[in-house]
DNA sequence: ATGCCTGCAAAATATTTGCATGTAA
DNA sequence: TTACATGCAAATATTTTGCAGGCAT
């Protein structure tokens, strides 16, 4: 399975209907060119600029929150003080090691739900998150 | 089914090898004698001021992240920017209506995980937590 | 009396926002 | 050119901590 490559991002960006900007356009080669990943705002603002993207971390946060919005990116709530980024938007649950700070993925359909219940009056389900926390 | 009483209160704290302090002992009345709940400090602190209690914004957080050291609370976390925490010690899961920040009891049983697949080296299953959010 | 608790304010963290400037189209 | 994006700093929101004084035992 070939990843993303970097001249394919530009298009990546303007089918979200994002202009394809300098930052952008480095966010998302961190993110998309390569396996799947889980990052934090504050890993992600690191990486760039080992990278020598010199971004800030306030762009790096409204990046990311852009492309959650689009469907780029889905957000994980593992640990209540950080939010984290998943590049895997397909259905599947997470093991947190919250020793380590680290998401592992389950892989779809590993896991499974039943016995959904009756929902409150008018809602639906907009999403179901399973986190499998971890010990050693 | 009876709900704990004001005067049993003292007992539960000190099993905890908690102090029944004044404050304690107001917090733990709001929390443990009536239906299970779920809260945020900022919910209970003004609750405590409602009833008259004047305990500090930092007592509560302080409070409640010790009661949930000793197992009298459970913290759920739903919404990354908020921290609830759920009287319900039962296992059991939560539905989370994000626009209303409010969240409704799973009961115990209602929803069963299968096929949970092999842990990481060394770990073990610290808890399961799901979340199920709604939306209208 | 002793040591754990509390209140307060200040610190720490994580994230968002306002606005002047920069840049893609 | 023009609207949208970015950088920066400051604001916000939530939670934790330090320390002087208070209270349970």
């Amino acid at each position: 399975m070939e990843y993303l490559s970097k001249d394919e991002i530009p298009a990546l960006l303007r089918e979200a209907e994002l202009r394809p900007t300098r930052q952008r356009m480095a966010l998302a080669g961190l993110l998309f060119c390569g396996p799947h990943r889980h990052v934090t705002a504050e890993e992600l603002h690191r990486e760039a600029a080992d990278h020598g993207h010199s971004i800030s971390l306030a762009t790096v946060y409204n990046t990311l929150n852009q492309f959650s919005e689009v469907g780029l990116l889905r957000e994980v709530v593992a640990d209540g003080s950080r939010t984290f980024y998943d590049t895997n938007l397909s259905d599947h649950h997470h093991f947190y090691a919250a020793k380590r700070g680290k998401l592992i993925d389950i892989p779809a359909g590993d896991l499974r739900i039943e016995g959904m219940p009756a929902l409150p009056e008018g809602m639906k389900v907009a999403g179901i998150d399973v986190i499998v926390r971890l010990e050693e």
